[in-house]
DNA sequence: CGAGATGTTGACGACCCTCAAGTGCAGTGG
DNA sequence: CCACTGCACTTGAGGGTCGTCAACATCTCG
């Protein structure tokens, strides 16, 4: 059995499993399903699921353990976004030819590859409207994580962006049924920093002071929401 | 004849057009498209195109104009993004009941309303597979812009995020075929700051200092990107 | 024309970025 | 098992950016 440091989301939660109760098949074996889906694939850390500039054809859906996306601005590279277990990257690069992210595994874990391409061939029309329906769905859902993103990014403090952070990311575990109270932060402190706009030293300098307060314990990678209403109050003013 | 000042797509840039096509009807004039379509609907000023908690049930094509939308977190507002023509408004509730912002036109302009829960009954399964897959890649491209404008938000220095937002605004302009070199800036001062996370009086200072510097004339909402190279370069470090 | 909203300017101080030095930890090879 | 190497992380000092506050200017619209 795997030790409990990386999590899997439930069948029941994962974004995959809705897919194919979306198309009708409830039990996780099917074989028409098989046609465009790779299952529960084995990644290890730092394996890349798919690089900036490929052609975009297949989705991933994040079973176990997680992933940074990446994008480069003339030789710099910048952190655009996380994707956790239940998951759904490169749902984004829907309706144009190539990927813009170079995303891979942060940790090892697993996914489930879905070929975007193929749908419309593999499927009944009746299934495919089901199909379209739940990604857009998905899609919207992304959309709306984005906004909330975008939103406590541009928080003023440092203090604010990252006791935001850390509140969605205790949501996105906690909306999947995995343990949202103490949990593994997979990225590194570089990652987050980069990812709020902040410096590295500023981000470690604010956890220890959210600790000091007892808001939080961390230690090294794992992480403890100990009170969790005022950490949310830092930035709900 | 309307005044210049508010900028209107033409037809074949407009996300509704592009809808039209997509079901096949070339002629806007069509009486399929009208069951659910209300065409060219005026705004004034302020008017609300959908409230906080209300139920969700039409997507909204920018015409002409413009529209801001806020989310309210315990009772104090932010700015949660700006609509410009030829966008859709209310593409992210898609998959939800209700609305989680507050959408309101910044200035006079038009709308097309898509009765978007009457898609199923109206339309054809050809029909409507290709409308969702059109509906997909409108949510996926708005997701990337929402990616781009998260990475904005979160650049180190007013004048990074300010320049970033800027050319944000003038590309999507000019996607639909609008002059982005010289335009209106829709939205007040306050609004750009606190959807950029700074105070009003560091963006109007900063972009003070960018005129000054002669990458761009600025006079009250009107806006010319005189330098668009020198200020992409700013962000693009 | 007047009143309220919106925008502008200046002074000051806090926050956070930069730089630099040092510590701890993971993976590798002996 | 242990030393070694490299990378992630931590801690401290100093200075620049930007937020806050307050006064004032300008714009908008009845």
């Amino acid at each position: 059995m795997q030790a409990n440091n990386t999590s899997a989301v439930m069948c029941r939660n994962c974004a995959l499993y809705q897919t194919a109760r979306v198309l009708g098949l409830e039990t996780p074996d099917c074989s028409s399903l098989n046609r465009i889906v790779l299952r529960n694939h084995p990644v290890r850390k730092n394996e890349v699921l798919y690089h900036e500039g490929e052609t975009f054809r297949y989705l991933y859906l994040i079973h176990s353990g997680s992933c940074i996306s990446n994008a480069t601005m003339l030789g710099n590279s910048r952190v655009m976004g996380f994707y956790l277990p239940g998951e759904i990257a490169g749902i984004e690069n829907i309706g144009q030819n190539t990927c813009n992210h170079t995303t891979y595994a942060l940790e090892k874990g697993s996914i489930c590859q879905l070929d975007f391409s193929s749908l419309g061939e593999a499927l009944s029309k009746d299934e495919l409207i089901n199909v379209q329906k739940y990604l857009l769905g998905s899609a919207a859902h992304h959309a709306r994580q984005l906004q909330w993103e975008r939103s406590l990014t541009g928080m003023q403090t440092a203090e604010q962006r990252i006791a935001a952070f850390l509140v969605n990311i205790a949501s996105r575990l906690d909306t999947r049924g995995l343990p949202a109270r103490q949990f593994r932060l997979p990225m590194s402190r570089e990652a987050i920093a980069d990812y709020l706009g902040l410096a590295m030293e500023t981000v470690i300098r604010t956890l220890k002071n959210l600790q000091s307060r007892n808001l939080i314990d961390i230690k090294a990678k794992n992480i403890e929401i100990i009170d969790e209403s005022s950490l949310s109050a830092l930035f709900v003013y």
